[in-house]
DNA sequence: CCTCTTTTTCCTGATT
DNA sequence: CAATCAGGAAAAAGAG
């Protein structure tokens, strides 16, 4: 039903596999069953718009479902905020934290491309919690992806189960949520900027977001698009096909195309969230209304 | 149910 | 020629 599968389009899943996970910031929306506890928090929230306390309460998390040290996590060294965080590479990652680098970067990268699941997870609060550690085979399955994207010239997205891993995430998330008195977690509850509420769509659903996050997983982006120029906020689709299949699998809709999804792009322009690029196909530039591309914005 | 914004569809015509 | 680009129009989607 969810699937499109039409034989439409020929699968040819023969040339290299990548991954690929579009559907960040999907659950956001849903999944604010904790509210009623704690008030807004990091998880109910793109990372992309954590304040930098919310980032260390992302961290304080890690540290407690993962039975982790606290010095394994430099707090100095994340004094950033989540657009910041968000643009930091793995190596940046490891470089920061070390060892539980990897964790971090993993973690985040799940939580920016799948948010918080369906809220139907999270009704099992109490529930289904099947008490799963941070085992090791739960980081492979973060660092692997719900998707798996053929880059094939016919552009087939193919998706394989995400739930699976929305599930693991969310077990684990709450498999230490004893009652809504841990700790740290409720002192700070109103550290959340409500005020994304501003005018539409708080959270990233947009197609620029849904571009410049693409361009800003460099590991994800199977050279979907790639920046033409990154300081100026220049890119190129490469595969415009395969991207407008993508926007179409986060919209559940099988039948875009990028003739469809480049008429939205013009659409920006007179928004100012991009800047025409003209002479070149397939280049778009980000304007003075696009956020959060940018490698040091803060 | 209504309003406003964003995205999707479709289309005609121009460019590359 | 096939892909893109350009926008206008209008419908559909979402968020309030």
């Amino acid at each position: 039903m969810i699937l499109e599968g039409t034989g439409r389009m020929s699968i040819n899943s023969s040339s290299n596999l990548l991954h690929q996970q579009p559907s960040w910031t999907d659950g956001y929306s849903t999944c604010n069953v904790s509210s009623s506890f704690y008030g807004t928090q990091w998880h109910e929230i793109h990372p992309q718009y954590w304040t930098k306390f919310q980032v260390w309460e992302w961290l304080q998390h890690l540290l407690d479902t993962n039975q982790l040290d606290a010095n394994c996590i430099p707090f100095q060294e994340f004094d950033i905020n989540g657009e910041h965080l968000c643009s930091m590479s793995l190596q940046e990652f490891t470089q920061a934290a070390g060892t539980a680098g990897q964790l971090l970067y993993s973690n985040l990268q799940h939580l920016k491309w799948n948010g918080q699941c369906g809220s139907d997870m999270y009704q099992s609060h109490n529930v289904i919690v099947k008490t799963e550690q941070t085992d090791p085979s739960l980081m492979v399955s973060w660092k692997e992806d719900n998707y798996l994207y053929d880059s094939g010239y016919g552009s087939t997205v193919e998706l394989l189960d995400s739930k699976t891993f929305c599930r693991a995430q969310i077990s684990m998330m709450t498999a230490n949520h004893q009652p809504p008195d841990s700790s740290d977690v409720k002192k700070l509850q109103d550290h959340t900027p409500k005020s994304h509420t501003k005018k539409h769509n708080p959270r990233g659903t947009h197609l620029w977001e849904f571009i410049r996050d693409i361009l800003l997983n460099p590991e994800k982006n199977p050279g979907l698009i790639k920046w033409e120029d990154r300081s100026e906020g220049v890119f190129r689709f490469l595969k415009s096909e395969a991207v407008a299949q993508l926007w179409g699998k986060k919209k559940n809709n099988s039948s875009m195309t990028y003739e469809k999804l480049s008429r939205a792009m013009r659409y920006y322009y007179k928004r100012e969230i991009l800047e025409r690029v003209d002479g070149r196909r397939l280049v778009y530039k980000f304007g003075k209304n696009a956020r959060g591309w940018r490698e040091n914005e803060n």
